[in-house]
RNA sequence: GCGCUCGUAGUUCAACGGAUAGAACACCAGAUUGCGGAUCUGGCGGUUGUGGGUUCGAUUCCCGCCGAGCGCGCCA
């Protein structure tokens, strides 16, 4: 592709100047004044203060620019602004790299860049006292498309859930139930809801314990959990109980004992780091009563996961959990893990409203909104795009009352329909465009669309290293308004001429393919027609 | 009190430290004797909470303040 060309002949102008080697950063312009790629490599030079005197950046740029000549891709090159380079490319060679998107087909934007590497990614991991609620339905669209990006990019990934079948929270929920089981409404119910109910209708089993009940519970809810995520189309490879883990606690504890991060207080153990910000922060890993903690099961969990060889290890957690993450942090590099290899994307809340009223939404109190609800009233495609439009640290807001109307107005549509209209123009014609010219796409609908199509593979592998996933529904709808446009102005079927039709045939299905491998990727639906 | 996250158009949100801060919804005015109008064009709308600092350049990085959400348990 033209940019890596541009990408290389850089190199070769900067180590041919004896520059020193930085990165060198080259995007597609914004704004065509400035050409179609452009770099701020000369700004990035003059801030290394080079021992050979002061320049300043458009120094470095012109001589880069001498350097780099007018290879036969290039229309021209320029310095602009404070010494941007700007490279105006000849259309001929900018549309020539639509061949690539045709061949690539289903694989144009992935790579086998993580080949062989292993990565695992943890996502949903509800806590099982209650149904999914809406507040944290956001982490499953977007541990799924972690995971999508991260497997068309070559990575062996691993979609794994963690079920916290056992702990106080499951004998506090077995508690109620029994008390709603044996009708003692003088008990001081911990859990509230219609679904407290339906538990206790469907176990009735007054004689065993607390926690044999509160068992039976969450496995129950666990299944309606895998339902309603089977719904929203996330699937995982791995499912790992919390009892399981808990049998392997002592070898760690043990092992963090010798590591030296372990006191006893009270009758407990503590995880206790020489960490400044973990100072007042030590945490139970081993209760007085012999019992061990949700803590001390994920650091068997992570221990395991690095064990398995994970080059990259995901957890995509609730906010709440933020305060987990240090200590998680702190306990795999105590075992001697690399903890940089562990990665966290922490998304808010949703934040539910009906109009202005904002309504709290707490599993105990019983008042909240289940994802299902929401899932069901707006469908998968719409759910899961909505969710998956602004960053996960977003603090959104969803308006329950404005929610069928938002459904409309969701630019999934906007999409979709971009993709409905592609595949409209390509089932009417027959013509295989074997012989395409493709330098004459020169509208400016045209070269637009086509320049977007090709950031598609730098999007993907950008992904890869931010995870910030949602720039995929960004790029899927900045795809469909260019489509749109393109489709305005340059009629396809009845094309001025017949080489120019082939050309626009080629674009469409280029487009198309595109459009429906990001949309793969967000694991929502590319239609024929709608 | 300490910590994490956030504050951008009326609203919901974008913007690897880059050039004139962008979309959508809402509102106003237009477009189709064409491939699907779930479309397109134009307009309205901003002191990026606030005050400093770093930088050639700050919505972005650092510090203070204001405001919001969350966390700080021998819960998960």
């Amino acid at each position: 592709m033209v940019k890596n060309l541009i990408l290389a002949d850089l190199k070769k102008a900067i180590e041919s100047l004896r520059y020193p080697k930085t990165d060198i950063v080259c995007n597609s312009s914004k704004n065509p004044q400035f050409g179609d790629y452009s770099t701020n490599l000369a700004l990035q030079l003059a801030k290394l203060k080079l021992p050979s005197g002061k320049q300043s950046p458009k120094d470095f740029a012109n001589k880069i620019l001498s350097k780099f000549g007018t290879p036969d891709y290039l229309d021209k090159a320029e310095v602009a602004g404070e010494g941007f380079i700007n490279f105006f490319i000849k259309i001929e060679s900018l549309v020539k790299d639509l061949q690539e998107v045709l061949e690539k087909g289903e694989d144009f934007g992935k790579s086998n860049f993580g080949k062989g590497k292993k990565i695992r990614v943890e996502y949903v991991s509800a806590n099982p006292t209650g149904p999914l609620h809406m507040g944290n339905a956001r982490g499953g669209p977007l541990g799924d498309v972690i995971a999508n990006v991260l497997e068309s990019l070559g990575y062996e990934v691993l979609r794994e859930y963690i079920h916290n079948d056992v702990g106080e929270q499951v004998k506090a929920l077995g508690a109620t139930i029994k008390a709603k089981i044996g009708d003692k409404v003088g008990k001081d119910f911990q859990y509230q809801g219609e679904y407290v109910n339906e538990l206790a209708n469907k176990i009735r089993a007054e004689g065993e314990s607390d926690e044999e009940v509160g068992k039976m519970a969450v496995d129950l809810l666990y299944e309606e959990i895998m339902t309603d995520v089977g719904a929203m189309g996330i699937k995982f490879d791995l499912i790992v109980k919390e009892s399981e883990l808990r049998k392997d606690a002592p070898q760690a504890i043990e092992q963090l004992q010798e590591a030296g991060v372990v006191k006893e207080k009270g009758g407990a153990l503590w995880l206790a780091p020489n960490d400044e910000f973990l100072k007042d922060r030590e945490t139970v890993i081993r209760k007085s009563d012999g019992g061990f903690t949700y803590f001390t099961a994920d650091i068997v969990y992570h221990k395991q996961k690095f064990e398995s060889g994970a080059e990259v290890i995901v957890d995509v957690f609730g906010a709440n959990h933020h305060g987990h993450v240090p200590r998680l942090q702190a306990a795999v590099s105590a075992l001697g893990f690399d903890p940089d290899k562990l990665k966290f994307v922490l998304y808010q809340y949703v934040r539910i409203k009906r109009g202005t009223e904002v309504i709290k939404m707490s599993k105990r109190a019983g008042n909240y909104i289940t994802a299902r609800e929401v899932l069901d009233e707006v469908g998968v495609d719409a759910f899961r795009f909505y969710l998956l439009r602004f960053a996960p640290q977003t603090h959104m807001d969803f308006d329950l009352e404005l929610l069928k109307e938002q459904s409309s107005h969701n630019p999934v549509y906007y999409v979709q329909y971009a993709h409905a209209r592609m595949n409209n123009i390509l089932v009417k014609t027959k013509k295989e465009p074997d012989e395409v010219d493709y330098s004459l796409l020169a509208d400016p609908t045209e070269i637009g669309l086509i320049k977007h199509l090709l950031t598609f593979p730098d999007l993907v592998a950008e992904l890869a290293n931010n995870l910030q996933v949602h720039q995929l529904t960004e790029y899927a709808i900045t795809l469909a308004d260019l489509f749109h446009r393109f489709y305005e102005y340059c009629p396809v079927l009845a094309a001025e001429t017949e080489p120019l039709q082939r050309g626009r045939i080629s674009l469409v299905q280029a487009a198309k393919i595109t459009l429906a491998n990001t949309l793969n990727l967000l694991g929502v639906s590319a239609p024929e027609r709608m």
